[in-house]
DNA sequence: ACGGGTCATTCTTCATACGAAAGTATCTAT
DNA sequence: ATAGATACTTTCGTATGAAGAATGACCCGT
């Protein structure tokens, strides 16, 4: 259960319209005029203000006078910024920023197993193993095709991150979460073995046994058939 | 020449109080009443709140009812927003962040080297040989001690980061430009031989010939010197 | 001492107004 | 008729007064 965040007006609708360009709903030239959005949230002018200064901050939009706030391009956006990376979904990723994402990440993930393994705590290794056994359970008894096992790996993801302790490394390691949801949904289909399973669990094992070596082989091990799955997948969706 | 870019009130506001806070002038749990700030900035509300409004957004700070606006701790803060990093001085670099810094560069630059060895064009090479002429030049003429040799350290970081093009690749490789810059000072009186300079030309040579491991191997080694000459750096300012 | 209710303060939102910037249209001179 | 300058119009930028909501502080009765 989620804890409902009450959200002020303005954020608020930072989070409508700003997910609504990154989803690609509102297009790269679209003008926003203040009095429009007015109209249409039915909020004051301060509201609106405020929420086209947050979107701009973002890189989403940019205000000029006698023409309105215009939806910059992708190219503008902060990619760093956490509200634009948790609007990224499907939909939002082009073929570029995946790209982008997967080659940072060849190299970025099995750092952090490395530096996990190197400093995880006794929690780290619960919070793993837990995830691990969501996975594998799911895997087991509802299939390679259960949602479960989606969720699960962000988990482990999270926790893998969770045990550098590196405040920075856990920020930008949340960049990857909307590219392993493209992947878990593209891969689903085209994983047919327990592979996955059996190199997480790799993973973990160096973890727990505080093998830094280890942990960054398996990682490098993990991600390289995942590329290869999501390749496939690809192949398989385009024909 | 910089171009001197006009900014809005509020922009101007931001910096300046974003600023102080992660520079330290402001301390964490400092109240900001929109009055006082008002007052003290000679702007209306509407200005002052627009900049909180950023500001929050940027994890800086957090509006409380009848409290005012309260200035939040380091770990709340935004390391990945592009102010928030550009604001980080010597000053603002805890201890804590320069090693979660270098531990995440450690892995993160010898990757963009390997990249960007492998997708450089001509123009790359161009700023790249430009960058490193500056740094030698400067280091023959006016010795290890000069300014210029960290200025030109930054450019060859930032045209090896534009020759991956890979647009995500390019902005967490920003998020170094304090640690570069802190480094630099530290270093720089310490550093008595022409090491770096013959390192980095390794390190071009390699992206020229488009040789992605010599790259990779090449900033490998760099990065190893620089992390030894920031310790000796370290114990001899310590002691 | 304790619990509940009132009060005061500060943020939040609204409504309105004026100034500044920048396209667009119009007018004038040739 | 065309070029250039001028006036107009639109939208953002800033300021201000006022009402509403939230919440910590205070007071009072028990």
């Amino acid at each position: 259960m989620k804890t409902k965040i009450a959200r002020n007006l303005p954020t608020q609708i930072v989070h409508d319209i700003g997910s609504k360009i990154v989803h690609g709903e509102i297009a790269t030239g679209t003008i926003l005029t203040s009095d429009i959005l007015e109209e249409k949230f039915k909020v004051s002018r301060t509201v609106v203000r405020e929420a086209l200064k947050v979107l701009q901050d973002k890189g989403l939009t940019k205000a000029r006078t006698k023409t309105g706030t215009i939806v910059l391009e992708r190219s503008q956006w902060n990619l760093l910024d956490p509200d634009v990376i948790s609007w990224l979904q499907v939909s939002g990723l082009s073929p570029e920023l995946v790209r982008d994402l997967e080659e940072v990440r060849a190299s970025y993930e099995p750092w952090v197993a490395r530096i996990a393994a190197k400093r995880r705590g006794t929690k780290d290794v619960a919070d793993l193993t837990n995830a691990l056994k969501k996975m594998a359970d799911a895997f087991y008894d509802q299939g390679p095709t259960s949602p479960i096992i989606g969720e699960a790996d962000i988990a482990f993801h999270e926790a893998l991150l969770a045990a550098t302790q590196n405040e920075l490394m856990k920020r930008i390691g949340k960049l990857f979460i909307p590219l392993l949801k493209i992947r878990d949904d593209m891969v689903r289909h085209v994983v047919e073995d327990a592979d996955f399973i059996v190199q997480h669990q790799a993973v973990l094992d160096a973890v727990i046994d505080e093998d830094p070596d280890g942990a960054e082989i398996a990682m490098k091990a993990l991600l390289e058939t995942a590329a290869q799955a999501s390749q496939s997948a690809r192949k398989h969706k385009s024909r």
